[in-house]
DNA sequence: AAACACAAGATTGGATATCAATCAATAAAA
DNA sequence: TTTTATTGATTGATATCCAATCTTGTGTTT
């Protein structure tokens, strides 16, 4: 077993990429201490891994913040996520096999059945999984770790916009990233990539204030409680009605 | 000023590129934390930074070492350096301006007077810094900090082997990059860099013995006294003599 | 009333001492 | 010689304490 230091900036990280911290948020060394029954260097400990991954800021004397990234760092951050994918894709074209090609259209396809169930929460994680399968498929774990952590900063971002994603547009982009992919057109996957990647970016409005919802306690709670283990379930206020058909459940950017 | 712990985890750092601290060496808190002066605490904190950053290793109850990457992974961190630099290289080959390009020459241009004056060392820390320079100019500082983390991934893995390296090869390599690049000829470009690395992973023979010719004390006190700052000067065994002739200062694998 | 100065309180960064758990290595027994 | 116990050392973690610094609130001055 991993240090408990470690196992709290899990919770951590996961309590921020469910949008339960947000950005600016404080986290104090006493208050966390006391939520996780852990004394202060423990905490500061966990604080430093999360630093170090680009979560959290931690400012001297005054202590650990959630990230706040500024549209500037938002951007380089999907620069390099694309740079990234589309590297792994280049790779892929030459390598991946039959086996390769059916997992990702496996993974798709859950997909899919998510976003006609109307569940627009397990659509939003299934299509950020996309992603790290497509790294996973690499074999490269090296790579894998770098990926990870960008998208768990970009998954912080959703944290400071406004706008919501077409799951409908990014689904169709994962399906013809395959097709493509299996045909040996390597340039078009690449474009679609940084398509793809842009089309998020650009329904960004960067709110710089964010209110929080949750104090620390309440985010962190139903993690040391046990309450929400495995399975991410983000919590998200949605801005648009999720899809009511049951068919097409399309959310675009408000505002 | 920044924290305690992350100027030791910087010096720790520094001392692992400079291969003054070599794979599996054993970091002990005790040890270290009379080294520094400071409490096992800040030790503690440093070590957990130089674990996220891949160059140690904590093995729960066991305490901390230099990492020790197996040939596997040593492969997986060069594809990923490949890949983030094959991606830089396109990034530029549209947005670079002819000050980049003038920097990237002058760069070379230090590198190859070093070698002439037969500075192996310097010429050795001017090759690593071009690659960083070159990521630099994408003006991306998360793609900048990836790539640092990776090159000095590198850095440690060259601890590990017994093959030293051809300096003009890889100078005639990074001169043909710019070439290529200033005429637009990214995919030639993109394949020189991939036998760029290549041809330095080819070389790797791993011995899994690696003997340490000094304590962590002494490795560590120059840092200390602040007689090694700024510029690094690796300490390297030389397996094949340095170049005489002044002009092509050839080095070959041994063994 | 607004601006400034200053003191009190709170928080972080770090030190020290202490304890339990675990690993390593030696010594003892079969 | 192999196996088992014991001992010692190291890590993981806690509690307590202290200094430096930041924040805040108050009071004074203009």
């Amino acid at each position: 077993m991993s240090s408990r230091s470690q196992a709290i900036a899990d919770i951590l990280t996961r309590a921020i990429i469910d949008h339960r911290l947000v950005p600016g948020c404080k986290l104090g060394e006493r208050e966390l201490a006391e939520i996780f029954k852990v004394s202060r260097i423990v905490i500061r400990q966990a604080l430093i891994r999360l630093a170090d991954d680009g979560l959290a800021q931690i400012e001297r004397n005054r202590g650990a913040f959630v990230a706040r990234p500024s549209m500037q760092e938002a951007m380089e951050i999907y620069d390099a996520l694309t740079l990234v994918e589309q590297g792994v894709a280049a790779q892929l074209s030459d390598r991946l096999g039959p086996a390769g090609f059916a997992e990702l259209r496996q993974h798709v396809e859950r997909q899919r059945q998510a976003i006609e169930a109307g569940n627009d929460a397990l659509a939003d994680v299934l299509g950020q999984e996309f992603h790290t399968l497509f790294v996973r498929l690499s074999r490269n774990k090296v790579m894998q770790e770098i990926h990870a952590q960008l998208v768990r900063r970009t998954t912080l971002l959703r944290s400071l916009i406004s706008a919501d994603f077409d799951y409908c547009n990014l689904l169709d982009d994962h399906q013809r990233v395959i097709d493509l992919l299996e045909r040996g057109r390597l340039k078009q996957v690449m474009e679609l990539i940084d398509a793809h990647h842009r089309s998020v970016v650009r329904g960004y409005i960067m709110d710089r204030q964010v209110f929080p919802e949750l104090t620390p306690r309440e985010a962190l709670q139903p993690y040391i409680d046990g309450k929400i283990d495995k399975a991410p379930k983000p919590l998200r206020k949605k801005t648009a009605e999720s899809g009511g058909t049951g068919t097409h459940g399309h959310v675009h950017a408000t505002k």
